[in-house]
DNA sequence: CACTTTTGTGTGTTCGAGCACACAAATATA
DNA sequence: TATATTTGTGTGCTCGAACACACAAAAGTG
């Protein structure tokens, strides 16, 4: 059950030289059929797993991932970020170095700009986060074309192909979300879903979650009506008001993270209806502690993209396949565990 | 801002030869005062790292790691582990060595048991689940003597000293567990806690979550009465039944993974009480989809153990200390995202 | 003063994989 | 048959840290 046996160790065992053992291995030619039998032959009965360590001292080339990422200074869901772009900007003794370009999460023409002026010459390895769906579907099919591999976290496309996809089941989410307000108020009534600053048939996060939403009252027979509205106009609050008012809604969810918007509404109102917002934003924490939020449901995006440069040195060093996906579990907070 | 400065980068800056650097670096003397102040000079300039793959290789000694664990044969809670047992117990070529010492989550005197017959001559590093208070310090007061640092998963000691803790915030998920009881059933009454079959006084998990649980009624002054009830006796089923019969309680919560004996007893009386059990074993998930148990809320523990791990061979191998703590995040499952 | 011991310094080898290179033997071409 | 080319094989160097070893110069001892 004893392991690492060493190129050398082949050598001696099948009687030819570590060089025939290394070209054998690597199937670079230049080998007798005698002399290849011999080794495979001491192959097969030996379990032989290259030292990793070796083979990446051997190497000179730097490995380049380039990590393709919303702006953390746009959007306070994403502001986490920016611990991990200070971390592993420095240099390490890897050999592995980490770029990180920007688009802004509401603009999808930014993501499509950044796409179009991107260079993967010497790119080995590339992280996204695809939330708009489309273009996402552009950049990958460049990606597959120069044959780079990628990771994708906190949303995904749906596409086969990456190495990878870290995130949540946004669907579940959705779910998770209904079934809290429910018990919140379990009423017949009307939910509203808000989707704001967003195009609602572009950004795959607002859409999974509103199917989640609508799917966990349809199973479960719930005498609930849900209605989605879409705000990205300017006069966010008046439109938000006009909505509550029209439809006394007995609960409210939202699929981004601007849930603040809402609360602060709810707060000038001064109305008492259910509501779940998305991710731990200092202004979502504030409206959870004053009430106005009932539960915050945190994606981690710090998290996700931790995981997911760590998988990435992890395949790019050691060679380990990672896993098709990965989930990191959803948060509920509540004033009580905040 | 370059790095990957090498020793023999240091000795040629400094006129003199590898090996006074190395001397210098590591403090083995013989070195004289003016060649000492050379070298020391250009390390103030540099920011020099080693390189950890050469260091590695170098490196002729195998790395011990002992993980002393419940068997996951008796606890379908811990089965989970098996499969991480199994992936570690195989040779691989980054010298690292994983030992796995079980023993009975129930009875506290095979921990003591096993503690007494471990020898520690040749382990460099310790994963334990520090589940029974008292035994667990003794062992940890151990480790520390012979100066082998450990990490704890699943259940804290609240003693400092150790690399880094794995779990989650056991108080936390009791306040959660409160929180959704009162959500499933807001009226005034009592709550019941069963802890079955353990020394509820000596198992750490068992206390803060009933901590938390009491905690979230009082702090947010709700009336509810909690009433803790241990049962380690044969005949559970009697005295289940018993107790609600008594108390005709408002929820239910349990304080380990045995929520299907409860869920068992409010099937066969056809009680439809709230409760709220812990962890995904085959038999909640099973009373969960009939609706006996309203929510798992779900630990982990493999998680728990692959993290520890992970954190093992990155503080041995690459020298990174790991973080004190790591939450593993809670997952409240319902019959909607089973 | 002759010697032993200590101090200081540089050189060279090892870990294991990967590849360049030397060079013989076997074919191919003139 | 003489020369050029291909095929097959082994040797040896490299990556960077760590440490053994050789060996000088300096200091200590009789």
């Amino acid at each position: 059950m004893k392991n690492n046996y060493t190129i050398a160790d082949i050598a001696r065992l099948s009687g030819v030289s570590k060089g025939t053992v290394d070209r054998v291995l690597h199937k670079r030619g230049r080998v007798s059929a005698q002399a290849e039998s011999k080794v495979k032959k001491v192959l097969e009965t030996i379990d032989y797993q290259p030292n990793i360590i070796a083979k990446q001292l051997k190497r000179t080339k730097e490995f380049r991932v380039l990590c393709i990422i919303p702006n953390p200074k746009l959007d306070p869901y994403w502001s986490p970020l920016f611990r991990l772009v200070e971390e592993y900007q420095k240099p390490n003794s890897l050999k592995i170095s980490f770029q990180f370009q920007y688009f802004d999460p509401f603009n999808q023409s930014s993501f499509i700009d950044l796409s179009n002026s991107l260079k993967f010459d010497q790119i080995d390895l590339v992280i996204l986060t695809p939330i708009f769906f489309n273009e996402s579907i552009f950049l990958i099919s460049q990606l597959k074309r120069n044959k780079i591999p990628y990771i994708t976290f906190n949303a995904s496309t749906e596409l086969t192909g990456g190495l990878s996809f870290i995130g949540q089941n946004l669907r579940q989410s959705g779910q998770l979300s209904g079934h809290l307000l429910q018990l919140l108020d379990p009423n017949p009534g009307t939910i509203l879903s808000f989707h704001l600053k967003e195009d609602f048939n572009n950004t795959i996060h607002m859409k999974k979650k509103q199917a989640g939403l609508e799917y966990y009252f349809e199973k479960n027979r719930i005498n609930k009506k849900i209605i989605s509205i879409n705000l990205t106009e300017d006069n966010l609050d008046k439109m938000i008001d006009e909505n509550i008012d029209l439809y006394q809604p007995k609960g409210i969810s939202i699929s981004n993270s601007l849930g603040h918007l809402v609360a602060e509404r709810l707060r000038v109102n001064k109305l008492d209806i259910p509501f779940i917002a998305y991710d731990r934003t200092e202004e979502n924490e504030a409206f959870l502690k004053s009430g106005e939020i009932d539960f915050i449901i945190e994606q981690n995006p710090y998290k996700q993209l931790e995981t997911a440069i760590k998988l990435a040195q992890d395949y790019l060093i050691f060679e380990n396949q990672p896993k098709n996906q990965y989930e990191i579990p959803l948060e509920i907070i509540s004033k009580e565990n905040l």
